[in-house]
DNA sequence: CGGCAAATTGACACATCTCAAAGCCTGTGG
DNA sequence: CCACAGGCTTTGAGATGTGTCAATTTGCCG
């Protein structure tokens, strides 16, 4: 159990590893950081030497606009290396930053650099991730264009239940999404009133069980039925990648 | 003048390509395309074994929802490496799809593959062309989220014009945008009617001129401002990455 | 117990959708 | 060269979804 368990795992659950791949990911170097609700990892603006990994808790990549308005673009579960975007675009273009308590570890770049230069696989792996944080991006993209609010909340719920399971972090049906009503206003590009109102309506179908920051899935098929969720683009299947 | 002449422009406005770089690149075997409005380039559920590059015209990733609906996550111009995702992803989650008549040339994963192991350097600018989609993406997402329909519409063509420029194909501060007002209603998550609402509230900004699928901004600062459009995201300064 | 952030509700304003119809191009066949 | 068909653009009117403002309730923590 280590601080690479959750990215071990979630690489394990869409390709397999080798004992070298896994020892090399290991020995990474890094450093631990603990944040509180919307304490910034990232700041827009600057030029990171590092990249995060999600340890515990969730991070939202965020972008601000005038008048103080802002839209969550995505939102990170332990096991996700955040940020390798940064190995490449050089200045940050929006910020990452706490979404409740969470927990990170950064590893520099250069140590990157060098395992997946060790390792071709693994450099596929890594790109992997990116290309996986980009068909999650197409998702809420197609969500916010053209469902309404109750079906963009219900198909979320579904993405987020398959991505905590796959690092073990649900109970049953059931998962803990300790966010405010308005980080998920920001998410969904809506009024922290009219989330209220999706919420409330959600329950009402009774697919859903959402007390506090529980929530729990009483028919996952129903629930991706009304919000036209496959879970095909999340990559679950392990393949020769 | 070869069909990779687009890509290269790309490249170089966001990094210095070494002769050896731009003759591996050259040397890349393709196989040509030609496809009308609507016509799909790769199709959902597909597993391609090659990557293709748009050498005319718009192509855009599509995702279908039930009842015919559709939405665009990305639009690819001339010079855009489309679909380097399916070097990771293994099967399509969405089609790829002709905007107007366009042009593309496919390059088999293995010959990519092969170019980006005899030089770390290409490696890292394939994947700096998945980062930027990323962020291009990141854009979208806070358009869709958070901008009314003249906004967003103000903040694509900022963003196009930059894209276009780069690989030489605005004249002056116009060019050519050759899409359907439904292909645009798919792009920004609106119906057909309402997006020509929203071209119309543009043209009578007059920052804009729009006659047939010519576009000319008449003042690219004052749209920039109405859209919160800041071209940092597009990384269209010359780094060591 | 008191204080504060978050959740919830109601009423009304505004943005966007849907449906329906009319006008406008452009390519094609006669 | 003209007439027509079909797709695209444009407009209007009424329905629906979402935003805003303001107030109340709930839940947590000191």
């Amino acid at each position: 159990m280590t601080v690479f368990s959750s990215f071990i795992a979630a690489l394990s659950a869409r390709d397999t590893l080798e004992d070298r791949e896994r020892d090399l990911i290991e020995s990474l170097p890094s450093r631990a950081g603990r944040y509180r609700r919307g304490e910034e990892l990232v700041a827009e603006g600057s030029r990171p030497t590092e990249s995060c990994l999600i340890t515990s808790g969730m991070a939202a990549r965020t972008i601000y606009l005038m008048e103080g308005q802002r839209q969550i673009t995505a939102i990170h579960v332990p096991g996700d290396f955040v940020d390798l975007h940064s190995l490449y675009l050089k200045t940050m273009d929006h910020s990452v930053a706490a979404l409740g308590a969470c927990t990170a570890v950064f590893v520099p770049h250069p140590d990157i650099v060098r395992i997946t230069a060790e390792s071709p696989h693994l450099a596929r792996l890594f790109s992997l991730t990116l290309a996986l944080d980009a068909a999650i991006q197409r998702a809420w993209i197609t969500s916010l264009g053209r469902r309404g609010a109750a079906a963009h909340l219900a198909h979320l719920l579904c993405e987020l239940f398959y991505r905590f399971r796959v690092v073990g972090l649900t109970a049953g049906s059931s998962f803990d999404l300790a966010v405010t009503q308005s980080e998920l206003a920001d998410v969904m590009g809506l009024s922290t009133v009219h989330t209220n109102r999706a919420v409330k309506q959600l329950r009402a179908t009774g697919l859903v069980g959402w007390v506090g920051s529980r929530v729990t899935i009483h028919d996952l098929g129903s629930l991706a039925a009304m919000s036209d969720f496959d879970p095909l683009y999340l990559n679950l299947r392990k393949e020769h990648r």
